[in-house]
DNA sequence: CATTATACATGATGGTCGTCATATAATTAA
DNA sequence: TTAATTATATGACGACCATCATGTATAATG
């Protein structure tokens, strides 16, 4: 059964659409090639005529989810809010954020994940951390551009970790606890 | 072949180290029963003698952790150092601890592991977590309780963060940011 | 319209995994 | 010393997994 040439960039769309979403929710290891393929409705034949392994679709399903954040996140920027670091802030540590991983933060669903898989999901890994650490060093304050740099990297190691603690914890009160406690410290310091 | 009385709860325990370390080392699903057991020195035959499962000894394994951590980790209170949050820090952004996660940070190295394990698993971590979020309490300076709790979360927040993002970076330069950058920032909170 | 190219389906391969059944040998209890 | 217990070994089970070989129907090309 061939398809159009619009078809099958579709179809591949899909695919690295649901990957980019199932692998956030569930981890690279966490979904198989033939479920996947299941879920975007086709087989799991078609798959290495899209991909040359699943580690390629991996890789390729974190630079397709990270493009997607960046434009999401991106809008404090974009309308030019007086208080960027803060609206970032308040968007990222909330309980929805904390219960939907599957379109939330690459980083925080991945990133140790990565650490275990090849090199290639490592690069796109990385250059995904670094577009969102230079949008970040756009909302923090600072005088020079170095002073704002290590202010993104704090801040951003601080609001990966409260998702993450906040999402392993199994009592409520705690992981709310990890949202706001670090909620209070990023906005104090902006 | 059975073995004394004592020589299979040694055994117990080499299962449990090993596991502890293997776990946080390639994570929850990187490391299989046989393999583990194989390290041991024993066949995979004889592991649901001594655990009911492969979950149950994730459980354990981090349980079993979690208290050596504490243990090692106290050490700053024990000898009532001047700066006890400082020196902890110190230990912890390293970059020794950031290259060997087989006897570094339960939390760091499983936590987002642990989100897709059962309710054993999360139980047991949850714990950890709350025993060494209650040491930071002691370390970290506030005039309230609740001021050092919240102290305490946020301060642990960065700490993992920077770790898990200096751990999954390919730029050992960047990676050395994160772990410089989070330390200042406890640093001149303290 | 005829031919070629190809996107996808079906099915198979070899590997790994957690778990359990059974056998064995050695400790422990009598 | 004999009998009961049990820690471990061997081997097998069914379920997954990533990958590849082949067939087929349809789009693309001429």
């Amino acid at each position: 059964m061939k398809v159009s040439r619009e078809q099958a960039a579709e179809n591949r769309e899909k695919i690295l659409s649901a990957a980019a979403a199932l692998f956030r929710e569930r981890g690279f290891e966490g979904i198989g090639v033939s479920d996947l393929m299941k879920q975007v409705g086709l087989t799991h034949g078609g798959f290495y005529g899209h991909f040359k392994s699943k580690e390629d679709l991996m890789a390729q399903a974190c630079t397709y989810a990270f493009e997607e954040k960046l434009r999401a996140w991106g809008a404090p920027l974009a309308r030019k809010s007086e208080k960027p670091l803060v609206d970032f802030t308040n968007g990222y540590l909330t309980t929805q954020h904390r219960d939907s991983p599957e379109n939330g933060c690459v980083i925080a669903a991945l990133a140790v994940d990565s650490t275990r898989q090849g090199p290639a999901v490592r690069r796109a890994v990385t250059e995904g951390l670094k577009q969102q650490i230079e949008m970040l060093s756009l909302m923090v304050p600072g005088k020079t551009a170095k002073e704002r740099r290590d202010k993104a990297l704090a801040t951003y190691s601080s609001l990966i970790g409260a998702l993450i603690l906040a999402r392993a914890v199994d009592e409520p009160e705690l992981s709310a606890d990890f949202l706001r406690a670090v909620k209070d410290s990023v906005t104090e310091s902006a």
